[in-house]
DNA sequence: TGTTCTATATAGATCACCTATGTCTGAACG
DNA sequence: CGTTCAGACATAGGTGATCTATATAGAACA
């Protein structure tokens, strides 16, 4: 996938509802049609460096089928770093857009 | 900038009209109106990785500034990269406003 | 009880990109 | 003429995000 974006991706997944971690990468993977896919090795390490810094909070609940998981969802300074982080990437697509077909 | 963007924008730039190396990067800068800066340091080992793939052909000529300069054209096969490297962009940018904005 | 599935976890490798620096050439200028 | 300056190209080395591969634990089920 796109480097970069991935942050973006699991804050916006778990503000919309709080999810445990392998519950986003389902959810991404299902919206997105199968485009984005996020494996483990790359989802778990995002969690525990975007919880680190604040942005999102994990506690031990249950699954969907109800096994033990730990439920992540978004904090106030998650949702303020969400803002500045769509900012950011509407600007990137309109940087290449304005690449791509020049006025 | 975004990483895995940088080809695309290349391949897209020299497509509009050959340019030597610090030109396309100029021209980057310009029509992004800055949001894209890309330095020498990514630009020409890009343009060599570019060449040896066989998408992109330099040719020693003239800058606009009548300088000696390597001046670089798209080829047969970097159109058809280009192609798919802008539906895999549309593509990106359809999978993350999914994410942001689910229907 | 051993196999399988869900779920979390981590180490190590990879790869693109950035920072910093170097080199070459020609022009301008004293 | 020598020196300096700017345009242009080049590369080494580092960084950081993501991927591959593997590990662990508990619950279900045969």
């Amino acid at each position: 996938m796109l480097k970069g974006t991935l942050d973006l991706l699991i804050l916006r997944t778990i503000e919309i509802q709080p999810r445990h971690g392998l519950g986003v990468s389902d959810r991404i993977a299902q919206i997105t049609g199968g485009t984005f896919v996020v494996k483990p090795g790359s989802l778990f390490p995002a969690l525990h460096r975007l919880e680190q810094e604040g942005y999102i909070e994990g506690a031990w609940g249950e699954s969907d089928q109800g096994r033990r998981a730990k439920v992540y969802r978004i904090t106030a300074a998650g949702r303020k770093r969400l803002t500045t982080e769509r900012r950011s990437w509407d600007r990137i697509v309109t940087a290449v857009g304005q690449v791509l077909d020049p006025a």
